[in-house]
DNA sequence: CGCACACTTGAACCCCCTCAACCCAAGTGG
DNA sequence: CCACTTGGGTTGAGGGGGTTCAAGTGTGCG
């Protein structure tokens, strides 16, 4: 990837070969805020690095020194009990931002599902940046008080929703945007394990096998691969997933 | 609405009249990153008000026009299903911060347990004062980030713990620092109801009634009253709360 | 190919929910 | 002062949704 970028001699203020400049991850993740031209002082502050699939990158309870851009791949986010019960809290994916927990140690765990890509922070750098760049803070505030509103919605899906509803709701809500699957019926990528995707919803894996086998029976949803699904009925499964249909 | 609410004459320059000044949540809540000399643009800013218990003033979805400093009383945050299915996300006191979730709507609602008072921004004003005040910027990402490790949290209890841990849990997370009961035991107010308990605990009412008394038959706690508890044994309480004891 | 790992499917069980009765304290009004 | 109401809390019996345990069935990769 590095050779043949025909770089002149590395300058503060580079024209066009910062690494950041041509980051895949950058419109959709915090460094979208900052102008090009301070761009290098982010490429300057960070490390790239990758994890192969299964590698434990953030380990729960540790000193949290680094905190992570994802630009590429999955990887996701757990607690565990002491007797190995694990809550996955969160799958991160391109331009998520791991490490917002800012106390001196890292609140949940973290692994890489396949191939992932990282920019690396640490953090004192991170801090000179946010001082540097109040834009980039006032992002980091929105990004958070995002992610607590979907913590919340997770809440209510753990608390309160049955397992077909759960199951709809993940469904629904990892359903990719900008790419349908086939005949505008949602595609959604499943990169993780039944088993992760039980510990997301608060499930066990079989139940999540049966409910998925059951969307499945009743056309509501296609499997062609293990990692794909696709809403064939869209409408049913955001109505199982809004609990829409049992009130009154 | 009620007798003698006597609001101080707000004049935008108060000497030593400012309320903020005087305000008692002020120590335990973001205002606290606020300059004494700076303290009357928060209090210019703001509206001071009241709520009756039972009374909702945040209505899940509707358009999020207001933020609110809780000062004195308690809430309950809540988000509801179309069939009445109710998850409490969290209760606020004195010194929380409601309307985090910077999005155009509510991302749920708020109702009073006791009587609250609280501190209401309009938004546009509070975006003027994040605008002058770095830190109170910085603040808010700070108390953002902490409750989305409490929210990580919840996840793990909701999704994995049972009925025993998670009565356990809360009774451990709720119990004040400062005032130990009579003999060094923790003091736990239980300002809201055991359906209250049970919806922020994904269990229902009777579950945590039956688990109060196991726990007072088991000396491991107290109940004085309805609305308070004692840990007679914090020790065995915070082993059950983090299942420490069934590991291995 | 063939092993390993993930997933699926089935049957029995259990924790918690549901439904229902009862208790208790605080009003309220005659 | 007591009968009645009301709202929260407790306790009990029975049932059900999801788990647990245990085989099977792909499916991807060496």
């Amino acid at each position: 990837m590095s050779l043949s970028t025909k770089m002149p001699a590395l300058t503060s203020h580079d024209r066009r070969g910062d690494p950041c400049l041509r980051c895949g991850a950058r419109p959709e993740s915090v460094c979208g805020v900052i102008d090009d031209c301070d761009l290098h002082r982010l490429s300057a502050a960070s490390v790239v690095t990758a994890f192969d699939p299964g590698t434990s990158f953030i380990s729960e309870g540790e000193p949290a020194e680094h905190f992570f851009n994802v630009t590429d791949g999955h990887a996701k986010l757990y607690k565990l009990l002491p007797d190995g019960r694990r809550q996955i809290v969160g799958f991160a994916r391109r331009g998520d931002f791991l490490g917002l927990a800012v106390s001196k140690s890292y609140a949940f765990g973290a692994e890489a599902i396949d191939r992932v890509r990282v920019c690396r922070f640490s953090r004192r750098k991170l801090e000179a940046l946010l001082d540097d760049f109040p834009a980039l803070e006032r992002q980091l505030l929105k990004v958070a008080s995002n992610e607590l509103v979907v913590a919340q919605e997770q809440m209510l899906l753990l608390g309160r929703k049955t397992a077909r509803e759960r199951v709809a709701s993940f469904l629904r809500a990892r359903e990719e945007r900008p790419v349908p699957c086939g005949d505008g019926t949602g595609r959604v990528p499943l990169p993780m394990t039944r088993g992760d995707i039980a510990d997301y919803l608060g499930l066990t894996l079989e139940t999540v096998s049966r409910t998925l086998s059951q969307f499945k029976r009743d056309r509501l949803i296609a499997l062609p691969t293990l990692s794909e699904a696709c809403l064939l009925d869209r409408e049913a499964v955001t109505e199982i997933a809004e609990a829409a249909g049992t009130a009154l």
